[in-house]
DNA sequence: CCGTTTCGATACGCTTGCGTTCCGAAACCC
DNA sequence: GGGTTTCGGAACGCAAGCGTATCGAAACGG
């Protein structure tokens, strides 16, 4: 391969294990899941990853940027439905919510993110944009199409109508402890359909699409 | 004073102070304050509450206890409103809210409450008890009030419209970064107050006040 | 085959914070 | 004044985690 070594001029020596690579962040995300974000240790993430500390300060000056990294692991690929029901598409996103909420796996989590991006912008940021981002963006198109067809008020805000969706099963989880379920999500989806719902004109019917 | 001797029959020696009680707690509140819950010494608590670690560690074993009394000094006293209006009482408890987020030297507060919550329980119960609890029955009075009048369907979900009213700002400034100001604020009570909002029957104009 | 680099593993020095213990001084009761 | 306890302050031993250094082995290019 003459390409390679013309493009990229691989360095001399061995060269650099992806396996590794991978298993250190996978080692940090597990581990955050199952103490929180600081009760991670460097020298745990290596334990568990099988790696020596010198292999994960070889490619992470420090513990900030490895977790910077390994967030984009946590969740992956949420695809936003289109079904032509900006009610239906709601419910299914929220349902997805919902799973995250209650997957023991997960859901501890979200308690050592938030501790983690309010002392770290760059961990911040990467958390909204591998995280947050994708999944709210989602969310905002359902609500941009939904308005689109008249489903919701033209003048909606879609920002606050997010912020109401996700607010509360996170505050309900993180700060008031109640029961995050199926009611909570639909009862937030209903909710919202109805606080933006177009003003109830002389025609409006239901039949729209 | 016989009384007191005869009721609690003060033990002998110099009693504790009640200034070092009271200034190792705020400075417990003004180090979480500046620097996070997980920043939090007992040697910083000591050193700015100008007390020796054996008078804190007098009172309390250990730094999570310690918080847990202190969480009673963030915040205190917030007025229930009952101008016979929901809108305007919610809209008045909002603002408070809005303050608090405003507020740099409170605000900072709330990620570190979110981390030590996740992380001890009885650090838990005693921000629901001493700082969550209260706003909340007085928010829940508000919206009862507005249900029994009318102003708000018989059947809301309180818990869900609790939920939506206080998880928006709070989802905005832990997670997504956005402006937390009077819009968002204004708009989630308008939000809620659409969306609970007794069916459009036959009369029903605006004027309840 | 030789030089270079990474590999996993271990040991090291360093810092930080915990919780305890001591000190002389002060405050309280008898 | 004597006995007792707390006071503020400092020192202590201990444990944990950081980031670096070193080891022999292994994986590459030339």
């Amino acid at each position: 391969m003459e390409r390679s070594r013309l493009e990229n001029t691989r360095p001399p020596g061995r060269p650099r294990s992806a396996a590794a690579h991978g298993a250190i962040l996978d080692a940090a995300i597990a581990l955050i899941r199952e103490a929180g974000y600081d009760a991670l240790t460097m020298e745990a993430i290596a334990a568990r990853a099988g790696v020596g500390k010198a292999t994960v300060y070889r490619r992470w000056p420090g513990k900030e940027t490895l977790v910077a990294e390994a967030i984009g692991r946590i969740v992956r690929a949420v695809p936003t439905p289109d079904t032509g029901s900006a009610a239906e598409d709601l419910r299914t996103l929220m349902r997805a919510t919902l799973r995250m909420y209650q997957d023991p796996a997960t859901a501890p989590l979200l308690s050592g993110l938030v501790a983690a991006m309010a002392r770290s912008a760059p961990i911040a940021a990467a958390v909204r944009a591998e995280f947050v981002g994708p999944r709210r963006e989602g969310m905002r198109a359902v609500l941009a199409r939904g308005a689109a067809r008249g489903e919701l008020r033209a003048d909606t805000d879609l920002e606050l109508a997010l912020d109401l969706l996700s607010g509360a099963p996170f505050y309900r989880y993180l700060v008031h402890g109640g029961a995050v379920d199926e009611a909570l999500v639909e009862g937030a989806v209903d909710a919202v359909l109805r606080a933006f719902a177009p003003e109830v004109g002389p025609i409006t019917r239901k039949g729209g699409g």
